[in-house]
DNA sequence: ACTATAAGAGAACCGATAGAGAACAGACAA
DNA sequence: TTGTCTGTTCTCTATCGGTTCTCTTATAGT
């Protein structure tokens, strides 16, 4: 998840995670001075040395002259997208997009854990208003409860979206649509990839 | 949270962070004398060099010789949120939310005409994948082509979300929920308000 | 050992930013 | 018209914040 751009510094790079995580954290991009703060460095200088870094390695926006503060370029942040990972259609694997896409998600569709998008194609969700075309918002983890609907990875090859029922031995992938039955496996079969949060449609 | 413009300085920032939220609590557009006490500036000039620069920025209407008082732009206004204007419910007029709130909705999920959100209650397009719940996204028009799914008040009193058929004298709205079924009427018993152009889901 | 690299401290420098206040002119209302 | 309100322009000043510099220390590499 942290993109790590080459040639940083171990430092560097602790200073521009940091960043991106506590971006949100500052009313305004933050100065040197708070950066020093936040950071335990008592010397501006040097901190204006690790900068300078993060500016030639494009992730932060160089301030020439101007002061304005410590802002992350838009590529060095994530800014309200997440990526689109490729395509879901039940009964194949995921099919990756050639190029790595980003997607405008609201906050509100999101967890605060780690999340992706996937397009859907296909009409095993309909009855849960999962339509062929949607984009849904995954939260990236390898487990689930009972009831939530899940990108699941069957046999190392297959994945699918379906509601997950796990119970005494075996797990159930229930599709919401009558024309398709639930489909059965043993647990070391199935790997969970991630749960769904979110789901978008445009017409 | 706070969707931060180009080359906005710090106080600039803090100066238009303070319109967005205050705009409402001001009767008329706030004078540059009404700014300075509520910000606790002293200066009217110090202030309008801000302003001029927010302008410049283009989230300040410019004022050329009158005298208005500050106002943002359309665009520096919502910053990517539309405004939630209620919920709806077939049968049963647009039922408006005590407070003004606004909804973070993706560029993609939005047209080019002036768009709002409705809140979505009861199961009346569950077959189009329109769960109770959803948001919608509706762009305000006043017409609309055959197979759109739109906003209709009729008889100016109950608003409806259902998929349009007109033709030769009747105006037919198509439920997309098995039980229940299509409803005509002559044309003037209907007023189209809006047009379906997105939707979105939370689990 | 010597050298190179990464990291930090701290001082000094200087343009950018922000504010005060005065003065002026067009807008608007009495 | 008159006078006040409101936006504009100006100068002056203090401070902030990014930059540059030197010096020190620690760790790793031939």
């Amino acid at each position: 998840m942290t993109n790590d751009h080459p040639a940083l510094t171990r430092r560097q790079q602790q200073i521009y995670d940091y960043l991106r995580h506590h971006a949100d954290g500052f009313e305004h991009a933050p100065t040197l001075d708070e950066l020093c703060a936040a950071l335990g460095v008592r010397s501006r200088g040097s901190l204006h040395k690790h900068i300078q870094a993060l500016i030639a390695a494009g992730v932060v926006e160089p301030m020439d002259g101007r002061q304005r503060g410590v802002r992350l370029t838009e590529s060095g942040h994530d800014g309200g997208t997440l990526p689109l990972l490729g395509t879901i259609a039940a009964g194949r694997p995921i099919e990756a997009v050639a190029v790595a896409e980003r997607v405008e998600v609201p906050a509100a569709l999101r967890s605060t854990g780690p999340c992706y998008v996937l397009r859907v194609r296909g009409d095993s969700m309909i009855d849960e208003g999962i339509l062929d075309g949607d984009w849904v918002v995954i939260e990236q983890r390898d487990h689930a409860r009972n009831g939530e609907i899940v990108v699941a990875l069957i046999d190392e090859s297959e994945a699918t979206l379906k509601r997950l029922e796990h119970r005494a031995g075996t797990i159930t992938l229930h599709p919401a649509n009558a024309a398709l039955s639930p489909m059965r496996y043993a647990p070391d079969r199935v790997r969970i990839q991630g749960v769904l949060v979110g789901q978008m449609r445009r017409y």
